[in-house]
DNA sequence: GGTTGAGAACTTGTCAGATATGTGCGATGG
DNA sequence: CCATCGCACATATCTGACAAGTTCTCAACC
């Protein structure tokens, strides 16, 4: 019973795709670079301008394309718009899927941890101090969870891979509520606002030192709390195994 | 300078896709499930037929529905299809993105291979034994690469985490042709194959055994090395840093 | 009664043409 | 030289129409 049937010839949308994924990826475009306009484009592959328009959305959705009523299409420079909204509506779809992120989020910084310690620049290092002082100094939970976000983020693009920063980048805003959640459940479990501070204190002197190993383990050790306080506030079993 | 401008009221399209996402979401439509035909939302919307179909096809390119002609649209089933997306755009854009590729990868997989030694099911364990056994009994490239393939998909679903399980196989495919290159490199460095099967072995026996620790080690070992095998194909340096 | 098959009805795919509105550039005037 | 105002161009959206694929219906047939 294969009930599965390949179109016979693949519809015009999907050629404009492929026809416009040529331009953009083999037509010596560079991020910021406009396309022929909508109608160029349909002249030129004989289809209307509705097809058209509907590959461009397509590749729009897919953040390779940047759309501005009245400009032409443009090439979008790399983003992690795509991650984001699989990760959002991942979430939307069983909000238990948060555990499992926050385990991917785990396997990628801890990763990108001890590539941040090999790799990081000192403008890298720079940035990671002023995130961990601007934590350090927040006086309300909004401010300190903004901080916190930045000193992560800057983590991962100390790591020197985009792609890791994107994963966690794209984490951020659909994980936000749960950051809020981590946090009750961090005082719920009678910690303090300095346990955390420690733990990040931890993590910038090993990077700090080229400490690799050391930097992955106290990353690891963060991590672990913070899943250990989300499942406090989920009232979740809180295992401390340590992977 | 803020060059950056809100629209003032978000397009039409933009509220149709909200309006989707309610339905899909918020609108105890399981996946397979159908929506109301495009006529259909255009009238309740009030807005174009056409309107409806861009915001259809942004919601498709997200993974969230699958069109067909002649059909209405339904509910797509949460699928790796955006990621694999992104992750063959990045490629695509810049092959020097593989050696980052590996990297994510390399942090998904050991963190996965602990998960699944902790949490493997006894029919997830029978898939795996299926995998080893299909590769050390494949006689040619090809299908021992799919083997392999299917090898780290097994595990990655043992590990119970469907996210970790999407990202490793959003990037099988467009890893496909550097396993090839990798399996190169391995030869090139006076390697055999029966070193991979010693790996994998190690990597099975570990998970087999509950511990955690070994089989993540297994897995980093392994990982190491095609990563390895990958840098001596491209001729780049072949830094044996551990992490 | 159950099965099959031909349409009918419905739905998406695509086209054409038209209007509204936002962008950008160049002419114009101070 | 510089600000401003149009105008050409581009996207956003609508209407109406037809082609082509899918599903449902119902009658004819075994």
């Amino acid at each position: 019973m294969d009930n599965e049937r390949e179109p016979l010839s693949e519809s015009r949308t999907a050629g404009v795709v492929r026809h416009l994924e040529e331009l953009i990826f083999d037509g010596d475009l560079q991020p910021g670079q406009f396309l022929p306009s909508e109608g160029e484009l349909a002249t030129a592959m004989g289809v209307s301008r509705l097809t058209v328009r509907e590959g461009v959305r397509t590749l729009e959705a897919r953040g390779l394309l940047e759309v501005r009523r009245g400009r032409r299409p443009a090439v979008a420079y790399p983003n992690a718009a795509p991650l984001s909204g699989f990760f959002a509506a991942s979430l939307r779809r069983d909000p238990r899927n948060l555990l499992e992120l926050v385990e991917v989020r785990l396997a990628l910084e801890v990763h990108g941890t001890t590539l941040a310690a090999r790799h990081a620049t000192r403008t890298a290092l720079t940035s990671l101090d002023l995130a961990f002082n601007t934590m350090s100094q927040a006086n309300d939970e909004e401010s300190f969870n903004q901080a916190d976000v930045r000193f992560h983020a800057a983590l991962a693009a100390a790591s020197g891979n985009q792609m890791i920063s994107f994963l966690i980048e794209a984490m951020d805003e659909p994980m936000r509520e749960s950051r809020l959640r981590s946090l009750r459940g961090h005082l719920a479990r009678g910690r303090s606002m300095d346990d955390i501070m420690d733990e990040h204190a931890r993590i910038l002197a090993a990077v700090r030192d080229r400490d690799a190993r050391g930097a992955a383990e106290a990353m690891r050790e963060h991590l672990i709390q913070t899943r250990m306080d989300l499942r406090t506030f989920l009232a979740l079993p809180t295992s401390d195994a340590e992977g």
